[in-house]
Parts: C-alpha cells; sequence; structure tokens
DNA sequence: TTTGACCTGTGAGTTACTCACAGGTTTTAG
DNA sequence: CTAAAACCTGTGAGTAACTCACAGGTCAAA
C-alpha cells in the first residue's frame, strides 16, 4: 500500500500516516524502484489501533511504547490499563469542571437577558466577566 | 508596575505578561532611563479581564478584539455575548463526548476485570481498544 | 506525450504560553 | 562601596499532534 491508500483505509490525512511514520509507530518498507513508502496489513492495523487509541486520549508517546512493547512480543496490557485507568480520572475531572463552567454561563447569560445590549460602557467593559471568580488552581497534583 | 509586579497581582508567569504585551494586549509605556516597561492599574484590569476570558474559553484574538473595541469606546457587550452563546454550545458538545467517552471507557475496564493481566498475545495488542468503535461524528446538536 | 495525481523530504504554521539565553540595570547585603 | 542577587530586556526555541506549503521526482491515463 501508498501512503494515500493506508491513509484512506483508517481515515487520515496522508500527511498524518508520514507523520506517524517519522515518529516510528509505523514501520514500512521501502520499493527500491521510485523510494516510495510501502505499507502492509499490519501497519494498516498499528495505525488504526493508533487513532483508537489516540481517540482514549493516550498519547503518541505511550502508543509507540505500547506498540513496541507487542513488537517484542510482551503483553501491552497491564500498561494499557493503568494508562487507561489514569485517563478515567482525567475525563472525570474534565467532565466536572466543565459541567461547573456550563452552570455559570448559562447563569451569566440569562443574566445577561436583562442588560441593555450597547450600553456604552466601555471602560467597564464586560462586568459579568470582570467579576468572574477563578476557579481553584487544582491542587491535585497532576499535569 | 514593572512586569513582575503586575504578574504576581494576576496570579501569572510573568512571561505571560510580556507575552500578552508582545502580542497587543497590554499597552505599557516606556521608562526611558532604563528602557523598562511600566504598567497601570489601567493594565492589570485589562490583565485580570484576558485571564477571565481565557477561562471562559476565549482566544487571545477575540480577548484582543474585545479590549480594542472598548478602547474605541464601543461597548463589547454584544459580541462578547455572541462569542459567548457559541462557546457555550461548544462547551455542551464537549460534555457530551466526554461523558460517552467515560461510559465507554468504565465498560471496558470492567471487561478488563476478566481478562488475565499478562496474556502474552501481542499481536492482537489489546481488543478492547482494537474493537473500539469510533465514535459518529455527532450529528445530533444536543445533550 | 503531456497532463494530473501521486510520491519524496523538509520546514513552517497552528495555540497559548513557558523556558533558556545573553546581556544590561537595580537593589540589597556586607 | 562593591559585589552578588534579583530583576529587566529581546529573541528564539520548545510544547502536542498534526496540517499545509514547497520544490522536485514518479507514474497512470488520455
Amino acid at each position: 500500500m501508498k501512503v494515500k491508500e493506508i491513509a484512506i483505509g483508517a481515515g487520515v490525512n496522508p500527511d498524518t500516516v508520514r507523520f506517524y511514520t517519522r515518529e516510528g509507530l509505523l514501520k514500512p518498507t521501502r520499493n527500491p524502484d521510485n523510494n516510495y513508502q510501502q505499507y502492509d496489513s499490519e501497519d494498516s492495523r498499528r495505525l488504526r489501533f493508533a487513532r483508537k487509541a489516540r481517540q482514549l486520549g493516550f498519547s503518541l508517546p505511550e502508543i509507540r511504547q505500547i506498540l513496541e512493547q507487542a513488537d517484542d512480543h510482551h503483553s501491552p496490557c497491564p500498561m494499557v490499563r493503568d494508562v487507561f485507568q489514569q485517563r478515567l480520572v482525567e475525563v472525570e475531572r474534565e467532565i466536572a469542571e466543565l459541567q461547573q463552567l456550563r452552570s455559570r454561563m448559562t447563569a451569566a447569560l440569562s443574566a445577561w437577558q436583562d442588560m441593555p445590549d450597547g450600553t456604552p460602557d466601555g471602560h467597564t467593559i464586560c462586568r459579568l466577566i470582570e467579576h468572574w471568580d477563578e476557579p481553584q488552581p487544582d491542587t491535585s497534583g497532576k499535569e
């Protein structure tokens, strides 16, 4: 398979395929005639795996590590599970943050209903934003 | 005020102050004696405003636009409200995506409970990820 | 045969900072 | 009074994960 073919197979940009190849996630061979990259079905599986892992929030270095462990005939599953569990915690924190944000935003918007639009009060800008409370800086310890 | 002072006042890195200054969000004067930047209380207000707007998801160009409108004695509120409303939609979409992700992750983790850890099956890597379904591009638009 | 679609590698752009560096200034301690 | 620490300056690079642009080589179809 050539770059565009494998890219279409995984639904990604050909540049992403080249990028992943540079990053060592894919290991195509070379066609000596024309110096083109040649991908096989194993590369295609790796690429689709990488894309799914990305959707789950794994970073490219993590994915590369998983693939390398698999190449060495080690099961990467325990590691994957650990990262996965950490990631779940993060996702839950993000959800909580966004929900808080949403409730504050809807509150602000309904308060805005009562404000006339063009109040020429440029110097105070928008009080609703100016008086927005800082969220706490997240003392939990990671990221 | 010098860089570090205004930075401490807003709880940000001095480099952020310099960055915002380069980006035109802050307009300090120069001390001709030593070429240092001199910030005043108006800059401090702009900086704190910018930080709060960032927390709400406004981009730096948007914030600059708001501040410039305010400088021209126009009320930026109608514009802010529009961006704000758009941003709320995004936040709700993000929440929905993350919630879906979370439920899939918890399902996967409980399925994992039943798998032995070190199964040396490197070639299939982790089936749970390999068979992860692509999330749909979200045609619904609602929660 | 010539166009057009593909391939190659490299380098830059994206966002909003953060950090490193080298050199000038000011403050503080001894 | 001087030396060191702490600050200032601008510039350039690094971050994550791509995406795009460019210049030049290759290949399939009309």
